[in-house]
DNA sequence: GGAATCTGGTTGCCACGGCAACCACATTCG
DNA sequence: CGAATGTGGTTGCCGTGGCAACCAGATTCC
């Protein structure tokens, strides 16, 4: 049977925690600046991607790869504040647009540059260029992999 | 304001996509070959690597980096199933062992083999090990930077 | 020694996510 | 056309995580 041998395992090891780490942080700030949590954000910076910052739920699902139940939640939260609102559809009488609102953007905007300023301290000024490039690399190939099954 | 460039937007989405796939698959992975879920086997790994696989409550949130009130939980949870047992500390009247009973050591001998079986294919089968020392670099780094705050 | 403070751990509350069941509409196919 | 199947979205249930309040036992400091 095959086990991790050191290198792999600083790195697995490594990986993991350096997300919870990450994810704990910035989300405590972002929530605590803004009153966004990360899915508030992602959200809503998926949002404001798309020209009149309007896409159907399942776009919202298949772009952010959640739960479709997660995204109806989600969303259903949002609008509950008044960040996004919920439209019909003409179209497809089943389904429902999820628009950005005037304060979801003024939300987002507001938020967002605080937010990557903190993601720029953490990491893009540690790490050099060339890793940022090796970085991406590697998530890319084992995202593939996934992909692939 | 400093935004985030192509290349390290790859890098930053990479890394987050990466982690929510990965997680949500070995999660899924874990849980229907073994019953476990991924906090489950993080915990009985940290009382399978220490002698006599018995740490105070307080020592497995070190490690693990949790909240004491989800080590509390976490560990009610697996007591509850028999995977761990909970025992009283005398040289200091608040404190509890977390002890790795023998169930919970036959549970993480069975599921661990699948698991990192998982993690070698889908991981480090698929990046050169030259991508592994640069991933633990990378996640060091940015990890050394988070703790000096 | 005793009040203030600290520390280890538990509990309650609330938000959130996954899963499965479900509903409504759309599409396919005989 | 009409039945079967597919798709978009919502809901309920349950397990889980964070946070704050709390409790009991330890420690500090006068």
């Amino acid at each position: 049977m095959r086990w991790l041998d050191a290198t792999q395992m600083r790195a697995w090891r490594g990986f993991l925690d350096l997300h919870a780490r990450l994810a704990a942080k910035l989300n405590r700030d972002l929530q605590r600046t803004s009153g966004l949590t990360l899915s508030d954000y992602d959200v809503l910076v998926h949002l404001t991607d798309v020209p009149e910052g309007r896409l159907r739920a399942f776009e919202l699902g298949d772009g952010l790869q959640w739960d479709k139940s997660r995204v109806s939640k989600q969303v259903a939260r949002l609008a509950a504040r008044g960040l996004v609102a919920k439209e019909e559809c003409e179209a497809d009488r089943r389904g429902a647009y999820v628009v950005l609102t005037p304060a979801g953007r003024e939300a987002i905007e507001a938020a967002a540059p605080a937010h990557v300023e903190l993601v720029h301290r953490l990491v893009f000024d540690t790490i050099t260029p060339e890793q940022v490039r090796e970085w991406a690399a590697i998530s890319r190939a084992i995202l593939q992999r996934i992909e692939a099954g």
